[in-house]
DNA sequence: CCCCTGGCAGTCG
DNA sequence: ACGACTGCCAGGG
């Protein structure tokens, strides 16, 4: 049942549409533990490679996007992620709603 | 806008 | 067993 904190995580995350972005707090909210928001971005840093999770789909909740992840924005773009000048995902256009 | 505090999973040396 | 580190957020001043 409970493989870690982090592996709840990862079910979540696997479950973001194309297109769509989730935020750190709105995962930790869904496994109903809102003060963990800081341990999803934990989670994601070091979420083994052979899951294919779409890591590139969880962002601030400001729209920002995590430091030392480069490629994230290039890869939201080519689904279609809509950004604004500051470089901040927009997020009343693609937040997943669930 | 900035700065501070508390919350806390997991890995590595 | 221990300390340091890591893709965050809300609330307050």
């Amino acid at each position: 049942m409970n493989h870690g904190f982090f592996e709840q995580v990862y079910q979540i995350v696997a479950k973001i549409p194309e297109g769509q972005v989730a935020t750190y707090s709105q995962i930790a909210r869904a496994l109903e533990q809102p003060h963990n928001a800081r341990v999803v971005g934990w989670a994601m840093r070091q979420a083994p490679a052979d899951r294919n999770l779409p890591c590139h789909r969880v962002v601030k909740k400001t729209g920002e996007l995590a430091p030392a992840f480069t490629e994230q924005r290039a890869l939201l773009e080519n689904e279609g992620v809509p950004f604004d000048t500051r470089g901040r995902v927009q997020l009343t256009a693609c937040n997943w709603n669930q």
